[in-house]
DNA sequence: TTTCCTTCGGCACACCGATACGCATGGCTG
DNA sequence: CAGCCATGCGTATCGGTGTGCCGAAGGAAA
């Protein structure tokens, strides 16, 4: 799906302000409502648009802590890595997990409240994954920026930003 | 700021569905729409609901490459700190920054398209920044899980889940 | 216990924005 | 040039939002 100028305005805009009335959404991209707001709906229906989140302050809920775990497993086989990301994605204090190149097999990023909080997830959750031969921590002192919105370079006058995903 | 066990519903369910509409939101916590809507204010202006935000497909937009890479820095002096953390700022490409306690001084992390979008995203940004001494990159091969929503506990009827941020 | 006070939820209403039409315009193709 | 598709505009309607007011519940002090 190509996107043209106004929809990565749109995108630009809604990544920064998900609550966005839709008619000032409109003015911003010099639309009118209905035609500002079926490109809206284009946007989600194709997925591009994932969904909608409101972000917490991490610290004013006490999740003061991000720490970061490198993993190694035992196997690279299907089921051992299979396994593994299901047991990851049912995990809720987990909130990122990539599969990376390299020495560790997988990447995770874990949010807690302290160190005391930090065993508990450690226990209930990390210790309990299944296939992993080795875990590396490492602490996070301070969260210098943190960034949902991908920019959307303004490449032209309609560049096609990427051809279908499907 | 107390949370009582429907703040915690409302946050529980606004950062699933940051758009959901207030009368439906006020129908699932078990409130009217009044009484919801005074409570999501609170919760805004505390600070506590940071910010509302629309999260794209980072695939159909072609960012499919996600790149981590460890930082150490030539000093630990403040001014290092400051001048290179006020570059990482500015930079719209680099997705997250923490200051890691360990060997690294910093941890990034970039989206971008391709390798050759990443050697852009290098030469223009990561090796602009200000004090680095070493930088050791990891390339991502997939993410398994995403997830922005911090779980919060049902604890007790009324527990304060932890006291003023400010 | 009574009274005062604070906090919080419900109710009702006025208003604003979302959304679904129908119509107009313009580019492309046969 | 005629028809078609895509896309935008304007409007009318409907539903949600947000405010003002009242009443209930709980705590403190006399």
């Amino acid at each position: 799906m190509p996107l043209d100028r106004i929809d990565r305005r749109i995108l630009e805009r809604l990544q920064r302000d998900g609550r966005i009335a839709n008619a000032d959404l409109a003015e911003f991209v010099g639309l009118s409502a209905s035609a500002c707001l079926r490109r809206v709906r284009t946007l989600e229906e194709a997925g591009i648009i994932d969904r909608y989140v409101a972000l917490l302050d991490q610290s004013k809920i006490g999740r003061r802590m991000d720490i970061f775990v490198e993993i190694s497993l035992k196997s690279q086989s299907n089921e051992t890595l299979s396994a593994f990301e299901e047991a990851v994605a049912r995990s809720t204090e987990i909130m990122e997990c990539h599969l990376m190149a390299g020495d560790a097999d997988y990447l995770l990023r874990i949010a807690a409240a302290d160190p005391v909080d930090f065993e508990r997830i450690h226990r209930d959750h990390l210790a309990r994954l299944p296939g992993v031969s080795r875990m590396r921590t490492s602490f996070a002192i301070r969260a210098v920026s943190r960034n949902t919105a991908f920019s959307l370079p303004e490449t032209g006058p309609d560049l096609p930003q990427q051809a279908k995903a499907k």
